[in-house]
DNA sequence: ATGGTGGAGCGTCCA
């Protein structure tokens, strides 16, 4: 058995329906992850997914801003919405597959354009949510699989000039340890970087601002699949769909598709 | 040099 799972950034779920649908249409995920929908719930456009085989609908949104959802081709169990951020933003949805695992979709905060918290609280609401995900992280007892666009770019190989962005908010010092403590706390497996070891460059993200997002590629890898110690023998593969930026009025970000063999 | 673009929804905020 395969089970495949993607994780799109999707900057409007409804103003992107379209290359969505294209997304379920020639990948087939069973279940998709959503963040950025930036809508509420009952806005959520629930009959284009049922109408594409997804009438399974965990939606966790807020008007105008952030939101995340999961989609499914089968019932899943809703489990819980974390509140990381401690300012009720929509950035969290989980659920329980159907095998057992937990499936945790997280929109971690972007951080503003300052990497200090005390010009910029955004920068310091960013490094306090991780601090809360860790928390939850070392307590965790299950099987899980935690994804989603976690706003930071790890490694050097995950930005186009490792160099040019140390200052740059998603690749500072500060974020790249506060995500490591993160990935520690339970021995989370990065499995875009399983399939796709340094030095190959990985992007998930090119910014709308370049003249020619391909030309330039100036990208980061901000998207993330990580699994816990005990799903990590049942990954296969992980794919970024790099062309999905260039298709019709894109997202900026591209999706991740992670395979299972369960 | 402090831009550049895009969505939400009508002010700017957020990214």
């Amino acid at each position: 058995m395969s089970f495949r799972i993607a994780s799109w950034n999707i900057n409007s779920v409804r103003a992107r329906i379209g290359i969505v649908e294209r997304l379920l249409r020639e990948q087939a995920p069973d279940v998709l992850c959503l963040q950025e929908t930036k809508c509420e719930d009952a806005l959520f456009p629930h009959a284009s997914f049922a109408a594409m085989g997804y009438p399974h609908v965990y939606p966790a949104g807020q008007r105008m801003h952030h939101g995340v959802a999961i989609v499914s081709k089968v019932a899943l169990t809703p489990n819980n919405r974390f509140d990381w951020q401690d300012n009720g933003e929509a950035r969290h949805v989980g659920v329980r597959l159907p095998n057992g695992v937990l499936l945790e979709n997280v929109y971690v905060p972007a951080g503003g354009d300052i990497p200090d918290r005390t010009v910029n609280p955004k920068f310091g609401q960013k490094l306090d949510f991780l601090g809360r995900m860790t928390r939850w992280s070392e307590g965790l007892r299950e099987p899980s699989i935690v994804l989603g666009d976690f706003n930071i770019a790890p490694l050097p190989e995950d930005v186009w000039d490792h160099k040019a962005l140390l200052d740059v908010v998603s690749h500072t010092p500060v974020e790249v340890e506060t995500l490591a403590a993160l990935q520690s706390s339970h021995g989370w497996a990065d499995l875009g970087r399983l399939f796709v070891p340094p030095p190959a460059r990985l992007y998930t993200w090119w910014s709308y601002r370049a003249a020619d997002w391909a030309a330039s590629n100036r990208g980061r890898r901000l998207d993330h699949v990580w699994c816990s110690p005990e799903v990590r023998g049942s990954a296969r593969a992980v794919t970024t769909l790099v062309a999905a930026r260039g298709w019709e009025k894109p997202s900026d970000h591209v999706p991740l598709i992670a395979d299972f063999d369960f």
